[in-house]
DNA sequence: TTGAAAGCGCTAACAG
DNA sequence: CTGTTAGCGCTTTCAA
């Protein structure tokens, strides 16, 4: 039971097979140099298997200087359910390449003192590098000594200086979002906005008025209310937009929550949703959108993917592979069909 | 910028301070033993401090034949919110004492042999102690090289053997929301329970019909629907013992998402939360549960806390003191109030 | 084709 | 009080 019992090292594997330890090294370690001949080889291989010999990283990190450990550094892990898919799209692209992560929270209003030391944590440990990932698309100030090693940003941007880092494409997002109305043949659309000034705020925001002036509609006057990024807000803003004159058949929401107000304002309304109003949302946080009723149709954060492509550029970095330019690596947010949408009523509004 | 460009260690140290490196060992890490002169030891330390050393946790590992490193193998650390509050009671444990978390994914339905790679990934890295968790609450068969290093598991209880675990008291949360129910004046109360043969299920159960016998009702007749566990669910069993004869005034859920499904089947009949029917739920998943309307009270699952103790005992486990009894630890399920529970209308029956 | 020797950066007896 | 001496388990010249 207890660890270092007397684990099988090279060593032993070096006594059973009759060879040195150097020449078990060379042949578990398929080292390009030194040139075994395929009889030792196997003997060596076999001994191994047999003594159930598994490598000691630790210490092969020590001599190698290369520890083959990724520092994830994720500002409030807790707060959100897109944590555990960065961190999973980390570990299947680490794993896949050797890597192992090693995670570390951090407060997102922790002081630049506590999270230099958060990432100094990481640095004592030799990681080959780090992952600095927060949990909703933000601009942060990267940790001084984060430029200690490799190290890439995710979900985030960096003020100032140069790192590479990888966000999700919020306009492109958006216009995705925007074209599955269109499509389905809406031409009055109203957008319930973040207030907060993010760069998913202004990036959907754009991407809103874009797809509907390419569309050859006036994007400029398309009816936009902003309020809080949750329900309570998007049952606010709903509410006033489908109040007004000529209320949108259709409503794209800033996120998945507030799509969920915008459901319970039309309810109050007597609209019945897609009949009367289609709606889309945006994030695809499966709690809601898959327990929304009806189904709610709309656009997914692709934490997975920025995770991976950030563990992948990363360790292109640290092997000397040329990493990932020093700027913000753009990923599509897919669209995910429920049941939310269908086409306008009749005329161009609805009610 | 590059890592090893030529790191300060504790050899530049003692040559910076005209010490052996033995001493500047001894006094930074505090050795019990080998007494050092206060006028050395503020030598060594300013001379520390003036280079920017920092220690090689990797050498003091290997040396020490102690990582500090806890491994987290967590099942499917994606498909629920719950991951992030695991690891983040883990991580603040761990870090108070030292220790730093390393986490790899495992799927819950991939072989017992790839799921003993994994542990064995984590063993070649030498960690002290290995945390099991899954994403829900379930009995595992645990792999079969776990025992090799002290192992929890967590929000899992193993088959056969004895592995030390922590688990919610489903039964004693269950038994938390329906007392809530009792206290608001409830005395006809409905349970919507998943139809899944888990631990939760059969503890939540447990848990309900004790409140109700406890309280000098007639537990065992109270009205149970069983359903699939989402919304579609909810609604479903909710409709069905809504529109039955005697309808309860109170609904107690197995979790917030069929909640969310009864809200539904309950606005459909024309009863309002929580005038007309008090709705209690399970998980306290905040995305639902802060956003539906009105607030749903819930019980608290304390994922937070498992990761948390876990970590904290497996430390004590490692470092020879007394660990935790190979059995599950029970951990409470806190009550969380929101709107949903009012009394009852007039009678004992809504509607 | 193989092995001896020299450490990676640090800790821990044991002497002095 | 402080320094010497050995390594932890492995990799990597370099020589045989």
């Amino acid at each position: 039971m207890k660890a270092g019992s007397r684990a099988v090292g090279i060593k032993d594997v070096a006594l059973a097979a009759g060879v040195s330890a150097t020449t078990v090294s060379h042949v578990l370690s398929d080292a390009a140099y030194a040139r075994i001949s395929p009889a030792t080889r196997s003997k060596v291989r076999s001994a191994a298997e047999q003594l159930g010999y598994g490598p000691n990283r630790l210490a092969q990190a020590l001599r190698s200087r290369r520890s083959g450990i990724l520092g994830l550094v994720s500002e409030d892990i807790a707060t959100t359910p897109h944590a555990g898919r960065i961190i999973l799209g980390a570990d299947e692209a680490a794993r896949a390449r050797g890597y192992t992560l090693m995670v570390i929270n951090t407060s997102g209003t922790a002081g630049p003192g506590s999270r230099e030391a958060d990432v100094e944590a990481l640095l004592e440990r030799q990681v080959d590098g780090i992952l600095y990932a927060t949990m909703f698309h933000r601009v942060v100030e990267a940790p001084g000594n984060l430029a200690k090693v490799p190290a890439i940003l995710v979900d985030a941007v960096s003020t100032g200086q140069g790192f590479a880092s990888v966000v999700p494409d919020e306009a492109g997002g958006a216009r995705t979002a925007v074209e599955i109305l269109l499509h389905a043949g809406h031409t009055r659309i109203g957008f319930l906005n973040n207030t907060e000034d993010v760069p998913s705020t202004n990036g959907r925001l754009s991407g809103f008025r874009d797809a509907l002036t390419s569309a050859g509609l006036d994007g400029g006057a398309a009816p936009v209310e902003a309020a809080a990024s949750d329900a309570q807000g998007g049952y606010e803003a709903a509410s006033r937009i489908l109040r007004g004159a000529a209320p949108p058949s259709a409503l794209f929401c800033y996120n998945d929550r507030m799509a969920m107000g915008a459901y319970r304002a039309a309810a109050e309304l007597g609209l019945s949703i897609p009949a009367d109003l289609s709606v889309v949302g945006f994030d695809n946080q499966e709690l809601i959108a898959a327990s929304l009723y009806p189904g709610l149709t709309t656009v997914a954060l692709p934490h997975y993917g920025m995770g991976a492509w950030a563990a992948d550029r990363l360790i292109d970095a640290v092997e000397g592979k040329p990493g990932p330019e020093p700027m913000p690596m753009l990923l599509a947010c897919p669209p995910v069909a429920r049941a939310s949408v269908a086409g306008p009523r009749s005329g161009a509004s609805a009610r």
